[in-house]
DNA sequence: CTGAAAGCGCTTACAG
DNA sequence: CTGAAAGCGCTTACAG
């Protein structure tokens, strides 16, 4: 068992400046004028005695927490670098503390982020059940939604991007521009909306062409360099043909591209590969990648705006929806810009339609 | 102002169920035999209500969290992802919730993780002040150190990798089998502690080679991509000579050959540059990175087994230093292994002496 | 400007 | 097996 030496408390504060409880909470949350000397005297006493005020009394006594929480499937991918970016940016500027917690869906009795130690809650993708979203809802604890819409009707705020779009965008281009028919697509993980949208992209924009859906040319790559590699390696040795690969993300891209190659598959040459998100090494890659844009880290910052929003109770935006864009680079089979690759050279291709 | 409609509380449940609320209290924690006809109107009653205990409460009235956080300084680069997910699992393994916060150094009277909300904290580099730990320490609160010694002589437990070591046979590459002489050393953020090994290492590996120490080949990378880009540039522009980067980490090496090839040098032809980590992308550059591995996935789950034991009243390892490698890929001038790239073939040479 | 006291929602000896 | 009550460390009306 751990033994440690109990930290000083308010009492011991208030003794040793020789005043009540009360005045020292008052120093320390400035709520009410306090004389000057007794402040010091106060002041004095916490230094010396080192004393922290305890969170959880302060929580338990009614005090707002300050701090906003995060939930997550996991911090895997470098999908999770911009968002979380975004998202401490945003609760910098909004003037709380952000809390992170990357979980797998575990006993409701004890959730370690709730309303019980932050003021509201941002919520990623499959990272909840249904049902601790209802409960929240219906104490109206502050909640906004990342990529997901919420389960029946609750009207909870959602911040998502153009999927559909930006996937139709990808898939128009493989064929219009480079003749592509048999293109495969990796799904992202089981319940994932932003897969979900992206393979509606791609099935849209197949019927646009008339090309047949072939199920065969569908599989998992669970948005991961590693399942998308085995994948890809086992269509390669079932001998399913394929002209093309929309990864569902760029970490499966990435996975795709190894596999190819370690089956002799020149890109773009035999195979185009292309992602989605453009996480920052798309760039970096050779062949270069073809890839959306996603505006990842914009995203996180909106959603702390518009947590920030109901946490003052006002109302926030049901939907926010943001724009993608296409990047052509070089693994769709588009020639290299130039030599020297210039993020500012790189073709841009909005997803909002008109 | 917000108006949240109460959640329901103990109390709640234990009218609802016509017990006491030391009833309720034990069917929750399982501390004491219930009557099983009890414990079901128990169990009813707090589905009925949907009732989740509060943590601020349990954590006042004595409990442990059952949770531990990490603070760090900022989750950028692609540095934390293995670290993260190594700490992950640990802490996982280990029975505990993870609580992360990415802290610019803040008011300590508000911090948003320590010993009224957790267990335990592992504190990466950088992100705390002495004062801080050293009031940990009296208390006897555990902690346990990434990448960073303790201030003063507090003995307080420490991970973290041979940096030294893994400089030195980097430079000794470079100037053994390379040839290099002029090699450049960019630093990483201030005060961090890898970037002060990183650089015993390379000059150690300078005098060894009776190579004089030029200051104007060092210079900052931030451990960053954008900061080394800059800084190479500007190098480039002051007309400073060298024939080779060692870039501080992999970030900020992928920044560096991106300014060199701007300017039109050749990667590994003209300039040779090296990293340090052996980040997932590593491999996937063009050319290939040589870098040195560190394991940072191990560290983290190390981290949170010392932890775990200082939680457990137990004694920690003082120190835990982790080896690391040196990984030969393309970048430095060797040839690539093969058209096929393949980690296995990847040439590991350990850092551990003898 | 300051203090005494109630209350926040739990847990846990102590009795029974 | 169960209940009444004290206590965890704060905040905040309510008086003065």
């Amino acid at each position: 068992m751990i033994r440690r030496k109990k930290p000083p408390t308010i009492s011991h504060v208030a003794q040793q400046a020789k005043v009540s409880i009360a005045t020292v909470s008052r120093v320390l949350n400035g709520t009410t004028p306090v004389d000057d000397k007794t402040a010091k005297r106060v002041r004095a006493a916490i230094n010396k005695l080192n004393f922290v005020p305890r969170h959880a009394a302060r929580v338990l006594a009614g005090k707002r927490t300050h701090t906003i929480g995060l939930l997550l499937p996991e911090i895997s991918g470098a999908f999770f670098q911009p968002m979380l970016k975004g998202i401490e940016a945003g609760a910098h500027d909004a003037g709380y503390d952000l809390l992170i917690h990357s979980t797998q869906i575990h006993d409701p009795s004890h959730r370690p982020l709730g309303e019980h130690n932050t003021d509201g809650l941002l919520v990623f993708t499959n990272s909840l059940d249904d049902q601790e979203l209802a409960r929240w809802h219906r104490i109206k604890f502050p909640v906004v939604l990342l990529h997901q819409t919420p389960p029946d009707s609750l009207n909870i705020p959602v911040i998502t991007i153009e999927n559909k779009n930006g996937a139709a965008m990808l898939i128009n281009h493989l064929i219009e521009i480079h003749g592509k028919r048999r293109i495969v697509f990796l799904r992202g993980p089981e319940g994932h909306e932003d897969s979900v949208w992206r393979a509606r992209g791609y099935r849209e924009a197949l019927e646009i062409h008339k090309i047949k859906f072939d199920h065969s040319l569908i599989a998992s790559g669970g948005f991961d360099d590693e399942e998308a590699f085995i994948t890809i390696q086992q269509m390669l040795t079932n001998g399913i043909d394929f002209d093309a690969v929309f990864a569902g993300d760029d970490d499966a891209a990435i996975g795709a591209i190894r596999a190819l190659r370690m089956a002799g598959r020149v890109i773009p040459g035999d195979v185009a590969v292309v992602g989605f998100d453009d996480i920052p090494f798309a760039r970096y890659l050779s062949p270069a990648l073809t890839t959306v844009r996603a505006p990842i880290e914009e995203v996180g910052r909106e959603a702390v705006r518009q947590l920030a929003r109901l946490m003052n109770g006002e109302q926030a935006e049901a939907l926010t929806l943001m724009r993608t864009e296409l990047v052509i680079r070089e693994s769709c089979g588009c020639a290299p810009a130039s030599t020297i690759s210039n993020p500012l050279q790189d073709e841009l291709i909005s997803s909002t339609r008109r």
